[in-house]
RNA sequence: GCCCGGAUGGCGGAAUUGGCAGACGCGGCGGACUCAAAAUCCGCUGGCCGCAAGGUCGUGUGGGUUCAAGUCCCACUCCGGGCACCA
């Protein structure tokens, strides 16, 4: 009676097995060649969705794959648990953040663990554990000494829907990234860090990491270099010559050479010199432009439809464009934005689309300076070309392409001392406060005789009263607890207010993974250099694309920060040497999530179909990179498929009966070798991520041993244990539980998981025939087998017997192509 | 608009370098077992023509290179993603 293959009994079994041994838990000081394998810490949401399944689940496959293959795998897990969900729960239904988050972690575990995901869990960590905060606070600390922590008054974007500034990461298209609300505008008093610092670094090492070029691309983007000159416009007189008593207006272009095409000059409507510049007849419409842009949505102010004309004013002053000497009117416009550059340009509507439009609607004049080509039909030219109407006195571009006119243009403004090469980048500041509860409360108190000082190290962590009262004003909770909100000023002991905003949840993900590397938790720093330079950078970083440019920008600055001050090793500049990016779950060709109810429950799969099968039909669906729909998992398959495993390989199988031992036959054979070939398939697919194409591979062996064991001559017993047992060992990463079972049936016990991965023996993986190709015009007409390591000649005189008969031939041929020993093609 | 991906049977997908298109799975059809069903096992399964042997067409569209193209080149269509007043 063969036993039957029951998931429901078997996975919880192993599950407590592997968590009660320590198989995957690891010092640091074990003597292995270490490996980090890191998935992105999840935000703690419940119950696992199937989504987190299929990215625990690689990275499951790769931390049994290592272990099996010698390495000492550091595989930690932790909770992104401080963050917005927690508080709004707080707020509709009373239970505290805290209380709330911790049940969603034990569900979280609980799943991770269903599914046989395996950790070392004595690193865990969570955002919102005390100990977690006082580092997060420290770090900040830190920072703030650097001068990396800075707090400014700035423009920032207020989602209405979160009540919190945003970063600019965090705004999508005008839109909030989380709730999808419209932006608005506000100037707000900010803590930021100082991303910008970086940007060139940021920028610099991205050739140099193994990540998906999509990512790296949306880096580059969002850092967005570029190179140009800055330089002043002096301010006209009323008889149009410069002004010296008057400060030039400064502007940044990235085209000096088009600089004698430079028609008229606009300022961002929010620049600061507006009401300078503008003359006494313009301020009744200067003003009434700038109240309308400021009542616009950062939504319609990105938007291109509208009428040109309306998007901007006469300032009534005018600029001197120094390359030419002449007097330009200077204008406000919406199209330029306060935060790029010096916030005005000089404008050429013959090189710029934007300045074309906005020319074309003021009745402005254009002047080309770069010669379009003959077949050019479209209205700002800006490509290559020779320059035109480019010459004065002391400067003559006429004819030289845009890259030497640009570096002529600089070197001109250079020497006469009138602006300089200059190097922009897009990417602002992180803004990192929020005006919420469930965060990581920043350090700083405001005294009223010594100004903002730091909390002193030793009064971390700062922790969040419980007893605040959950309301959406628009700031922090802790505003309204003056338990928390009074304090004393750590400098003169007199009375000071502690500063009630808190972090954005996305600092706490920029060190985590430092956090995991050290084990001794009681040390008076959040990681040691030793412990770091043991794990670090992560081998490999799994995650979603989703973070390309928050966490995944936010983890490399701190990591160059951190270096710099010393807190990790010098030479470790960037976090994750290697990323993959995994798909996304749909169902039903839309986008799953809570809101749609559409959210597929794992559980019910696991408690139909098993861990093993849910694992197995993740991997087979589609490759890892690729969005999947949940209605293309064949749980149905993989299943029958472990089922046909578990009836091959159990020992008390009625399918094997009749096994015959002495001398292999040439079919025993042909099974030793495919299991040489299986695991040489095999091991070269899970190194190159090739899940999908490795489960195939797996049920096409498992074909061929049913064919073999129903064969006319039956099984020979020594080979097809060694046949079975190979592929237990292979399917071990991938089907964790089943694998570990049959196993220990077959082997007293014993733990499939401490096993060496196997290694092919080259030698069998020479095959002795191969089948050749013989075509005739292309088209394939015969096929023989021959020798691998057959000759040219021979391989065409087979070819030829194989046709012979057909007639084929007769007419004689014009060519032959022999590439031996897999095709041969007649031309005839 | 610009920059990346992608398009292969009824479906998900496979095809390291240009060399047998459709591995593997799902679904479908047929058979075995069974009183029957489920489960299981075996076989067939791109279209068209053909009793068959076989032939012929076929990897989004149109061209091209080559003895040979899913793969390389040119032009285009559609789908997905990113960027998009950043001067």
């Amino acid at each position: 009676m063969t036993a039957a293959y029951r998931p429901d009994e078997i996975e919880p079994r192993w599950q407590a097995d592997w968590r009660d041994s320590g198989l995957y838990q690891i010092d640091n000081d074990d003597p292995r060649e270490s490996r980090y394998v890191l998935s992105m810490y999840p935000y703690p949401s419940g119950p696992a969705h199937i989504g987190h399944v299929r990215n625990y689940t690689f990275g499951d496959l790769l931390v049994r794959f290592h272990t099996m293959n010698g390495r000492g795998v550091l595989s930690p897990i932790g909770y992104d648990s401080f963050g917005l969900p927690a508080e709004n729960a707080a707020i509709k239904s009373g239970v505290h953040p805290r209380e709330y988050t911790a049940a969603r972690m034990e569900e979280l575990s609980a799943s991770l663990t269903r599914i046989g995901a395996v950790y070392d869990w004595r690193r865990i960590v969570s955002s919102h554990d005390p100990d977690y905060i006082r580092w997060s606070q420290w770090i900040f600390l830190r920072f703030h000494e650097a001068g990396l922590a800075y707090r400014d008054t700035a423009p920032v974007n207020w989602c209405p829907g979160c009540q919190t500034v945003l970063a600019n990461e965090q705004v999508v298209d005008g839109r909030c990234e989380r709730s999808d609300d419209p932006v608005e505008r506000r100037d707000m008093t900010q803590w930021f860090y100082k991303i910008t610092d970086y940007a060139q670094e940021l920028l610099d090492n991205l050739d140099g990491l193994d990540w998906p070029d999509r990512v790296k691309t949306m880096q580059r983007n969002w850092i967005g270099r570029s190179e140009g000159a800055e330089f002043g416009l002096p301010i006209a007189d009323d008889d149009g010559t410069a002004r010296n008593d008057v400060e030039p207006l400064a502007v940044y272009t990235t085209r000096p050479d088009t600089s004698f095409g430079m028609t008229f000059a606009v300022m961002a409507p929010e620049h600061a010199r507006v009401d300078e510049l503008t003359t006494p007849d313009q301020a009744e419409a200067v003003a009434a432009f700038r109240a309308e842009v400021s009542t616009r949505s950062e939504i319609d102010r990105l938007s291109t439809e509208g009428a040109s004309d309306k998007r901007g004013v006469f300032t009534g002053s005018h600029v001197v464009n120094p390359f030419t000497g002449t007097t330009i009117p200077l204008y406000l416009a919406d199209y330029v934005l306060t935060t790029y550059g010096t916030g005005a340009i000089m404008a050429v509507p013959g090189q710029d689309q934007r300045d074309w439009d906005f020319a074309t609607a003021h009745g402005l004049e254009i002047i080309r300076t770069v010669a379009p080509p003959e077949d050019f039909d479209g209205e700002a030219f800006t490509g290559d070309g020779p320059a035109i109407n480019s010459a004065s006195m002391t400067l003559d571009l006429n004819g030289m392409g845009v890259a030497e006119a640009k570096a002529t243009a600089i070197e001109w403004l250079v020497q006469r001392e009138l602006g300089d090469r200059k190097v922009n980048f897009r990417i602002r500041d992180w803004l990192l406060s929020r005006q919420r509860f469930w965060g990581c409360p920043i350090p700083m108190v405001y005294c009223e005789t010594c100004g903002l000082r730091p909390v002193p190290d030793d009064q971390l962590p700062i922790v969040a009263p419980d007893d605040v009262e959950f309301r959406p004003t628009g700031e922090s909770p802790l505003t309204y607890h003056q338990g928390f909100l009074n304090t004393t000023c750590p400098d003169c002991d007199g009375p000071a207010k502690r500063e009630t905003d808190t972090m954005d949840t996305f600092v706490d993900s920029s060190w985590y993974f430092l956090r995991y590397c050290q084990d001794d938790r009681s040390v008076d720093v959040p990681f040691t250099l030793d412990a770091v330079r043991k794990f670090m950078p992560v081998d490999q970083y799994i995650g979603g694309v989703e973070h390309a440019v928050l966490h995944l920008l936010y983890a490399r600055f701190f990591t160059m920060a951190l270096s710099d001050l010393g807190h990790v090793p010098g030479d470790l500049r960037e976090p994750f040497e290697r990323l993959f990016t995994q798909g996304m779950v749909r169902l039903g060709g839309g986008k799953m999530s809570k809101s749609k109810g559409n959210l597929v429950a794992p559980e019910a799969i696991v408690a139909e179909h098993g861990a093993d099968a849910l694992r197995l039909a993740i991997l087979q669906v589609k490759p890892p990179a690729e969005d999947v729909d949940f209605e293309d998992f064949q749980l149905d398959g993989c299943e029958r498929f472990l089922k046909r495993v578990w009836r091959l390989a159990v020992p008390d199988s009625e399918l094997l009966t009749g096994m015959r031992s002495g001398e292999p036959t040439d079919a025993d054979r042909g099974i030793e070798r495919a299991r040489h070939v299986l695991i040489d398939r095999i091991t070269g697919e899970f190194e190159r991520w090739a899940y999908n194409t490795a489960v195939a591979g797996f049920m096409s062996y498992v074909n061929d041993l049913y064919k073999y064991v129903q064969s006319d001559d039956g099984p020979h017993g020594p080979t097809l244990a060694a046949a079975i047992d190979t592929l237990l060992e292979l399917m071990a990463p991938t089907t964790p539980h089943i694998a570990a079972e049959l196993w220990a049936r077959r082997h007293d016990g014993a733990h499939v998981h401490e096993r060496t991965w196997p290694v092919a023996d080259p030698a069998m993986l020479v095959v002795d025939q191969i089948t050749m190709v013989v075509q005739v015009n292309g088209k394939v007409r015969a096929k023989v087998e021959v020798a691998p390591d057959i000759d040219e000649a021979a391989a065409e005189t087979a070819a030829r017997a194989a046709l012979a008969d057909s007639g084929q031939l007769d007419a004689g041929t014009r060519k032959v192509i022999v590439r031996q020993p897999k095709l041969v093609n007649f031309v005839v």
